[in-house]
DNA sequence: CGTGCCACGA
């Protein structure tokens, strides 16, 4: 403690009697540390937190400021951040004292509410009340910043700690801005935070570690994840915890190495670090994604073996599996026996049955559920607005999407680049591409519109209505624009104009894509060869066979089919039998024609 | 008594 903090501590603690003091000590026998500290423990609810502050605020003589920080803090650990603010309120309008500790409590009470404004208010109060403010304080603002995503904000504040010695950053410091800086894709320059920060003396620890993994492996960056897992572990001698498996895991099975994730599980094992909720949430989710329902049941019923109780992102993840396979009665049985399990089902699960029913076209149910979950009291989200309005335009419904898309803006929901992208998808896939180019024309200049992925969309509905010419158009706007054209803007290009007849453009847009470091899938192979053999010209297509092989690409039925008339009517030779039989998959082949 | 890292939906 520094002698201006000692100053303010004698002058707050021993002003006038020494009352407070003694009386802690042994006036009031219900305010002994033990019998208080499990006081606290058992504020387990709002009410109960709220009443004994009533309590304490009138007692005579108050209790320490202590006391009051450690229901601040239980309110906070609640989520109650509004109640926690309004009893700091309370605090500095009797003129019970504040200190340090409830000044950042309030503070990171009003940055989880998105208030990191009112947070900074507060530093006045803290200036106010001869309250310094130290590193765990501008920690606290710092985090605020970061999770509103003003970046540029965060990073001002930051070199002004270190500019203007308002106080030592600490590791909890740079990892916030680490944090910071990930989430905004820096990771390289998150990773010169981290060698900076070692340079100045500031070990970076696991948490720092991992945070960059954790974004290294989300951008599926694996690799160099593992690179950093090394050096912590190997050079920085810092041992990983769960979470630092967890989201090495979470990047493999993205990528669907499960080998490795495998590896992991067994490296946790013998380190004896245990699975916590999200580990085996990631893992259900995973298997739940490739298709693998019947695994994913098997790890939640290790979970429960195991002593875990399954929360609602576990059971979400299980529901969309379900749905994921049309099997929404399923998923229906099991979203209804959520309450028996103590867990009610939020926006977010409400909206995986919406989503299921929307995919199985079931658009009734998906409106009965979508207004089961306004009845419950929840607010239907950008999300589930989404959901329901991809919903109608996959049944043809545009103008109940129309609708619905007005009622969101109604209830305040402004319209998200993903509405923007599913409004355009739905009009181009009901025929309605030219309501989708003036819509695409309306928005003009943005960031929406300097999106491949719209383009994909419009390029593709061009194309499936015929306007081939529409669909160049689009893909020259996106070489003029400077955009890099991804793999499916490729396949959809070579698709168009093989469909054209147009063989040698498309051979020569399939020959640009290595180029341009976007190497050709096995979808790019399939749709050329079908062109090719539509089209009756063969001459590539002994050469694009031998390629796919030495790929260890695919046939699907839709070109083997096309390659066997080619064969019976002998304009594809006999000799590559052979070099096709390779390429067929094993569930091709045991799948009768 | 207060600060930073991991999971679900369009």
């Amino acid at each position: 403690m520094s002698r201006k903090h000692l100053h303010a501590f004698i002058k707050f603690n021993f002003k006038g009697n020494f009352s407070p003091f003694l009386a802690s000590l042994h006036s009031n026998p219900f305010s002994n540390d033990d019998r208080r500290r499990s006081k606290f423990e058992k504020v387990t609810n709002l009410d109960d937190a709220l009443n004994l502050f009533d309590e304490m605020i009138h007692r005579q003589p108050p209790p320490s400021v202590i006391k009051f920080n450690q229901l601040l803090s239980a309110v906070t650990k609640m989520k109650h951040f509004s109640s926690t603010l309004s009893l700091f309120n309370q605090m500095c309008a009797t003129g019970v004292r504040v200190d340090e500790y409830s000044v950042s409590s309030a503070i990171k009470c009003c940055c989880n509410l998105f208030r990191t404004k009112d947070g900074f208010a507060l530093l006045g109060c803290c200036f106010r009340r001869r309250v310094g403010p130290n590193v765990v304080i501008f920690n606290t603002l710092l985090d605020g910043l970061v999770l509103e995503d003003r970046i540029i904000e965060a990073e001002r504040l930051f070199k002004k700690l270190i500019n203007h010695k308002l106080c030592e950053p600490n590791v909890v410091t740079f990892s916030t801005m680490i944090k910071g800086l990930c989430k905004f894709g820096n990771n390289d320059i998150a990773i010169g935070l981290l060698r900076l920060m070692d340079e100045r003396g500031c070990k970076p620890d696991v948490v720092a570690y991992s945070t960059i993994i954790d974004s290294l492996c989300k951008n599926k960056m694996v690799d160099d994840a593992f690179e950093l897992f090394k050096e912590m572990v190997f050079d920085k001698h810092i041992l990983p915890n769960v979470i630092t498996y967890t989201s090495l895991i979470h990047g493999l099975c993205n990528l669907g190495r499960w080998d490795e994730v495998a590896k992991m599980l067994k490296e946790m094992e013998n380190q004896r670090i245990s699975l916590d909720l999200q580990t085996y949430s990631i893992l259900v989710d995973a298997f739940c994604k490739e298709g693998m329902v019947d695994k994913a049941e098997a790890v939640v019923n290790i979970m429960v073996e195991r002593g875990e109780c399954p929360d609602l992102v576990t059971y979400g993840s299980l529901i969309d599996g379900y749905c994921l396979r049309g099997e929404t009665t399923k998923a229906r049985t099991l979203f209804d026996s959520l309450t028996s399990r103590g867990l009610i089902p939020d926006v977010i699960t409400y909206s995986s049955l919406l989503n299921g029913y929307c995919k199985s076209l079931k658009i009734e149910e998906a409106m009965l559920v979508f207004h089961e979950m306004t009845r419950k009291g929840l607010k239907p989200d950008i999300v589930a607005y989404n959901t329901m309005i991809q919903g109608f335009f996959m049944v043809g419904r545009c103008g109940d999407a129309r609708k619905l898309f007005d009622e969101m803006r109604a209830q305040g929901n402004a319209p998200n680049e993903c509405t923007y992208l599913i409004i355009l998808d739905g009009l181009c896939k009901n025929q309605q591409v030219e309501e989708a180019l003036s819509l695409f024309h309306l928005v003009g200049d943005s960031k929406l519109n300097s999106n491949i992925v719209v383009y994909n969309i419009l390029i593709d509905g061009a194309s499936n209505c015929g306007k081939h010419d529409i669909a160049m158009d689009l893909f020259h706007d996106v070489t003029v624009k400077g955009l890099q054209p991804d793999i499916r803007t490729y396949n959809i290009m070579i698709s168009c104009l093989c469909v054209e007849g147009l063989l040698k453009e498309a051979k020569h847009l399939f020959l640009k894509m290595d180029e341009s470091g976007c190497p050709p899938d096995n979808v790019t192979y399939r749709l050329l060869l079908q062109g090719y053999l539509k089209n009756k010209v063969y001459d590539d297509v002994e050469m694009l066979l031998q390629e796919m092989d030495g790929r260890s690409y695919s046939l699907d039925a839709a070109t083997l089919s096309l390659l066997i008339d080619g064969i019976s009517t002998g304009s594809v030779d006999r000799s590559m039998l052979k070099l096709i039989g390779r390429l067929v998959p094993k569930e091709l082949m045991d799948t009768p024609r």
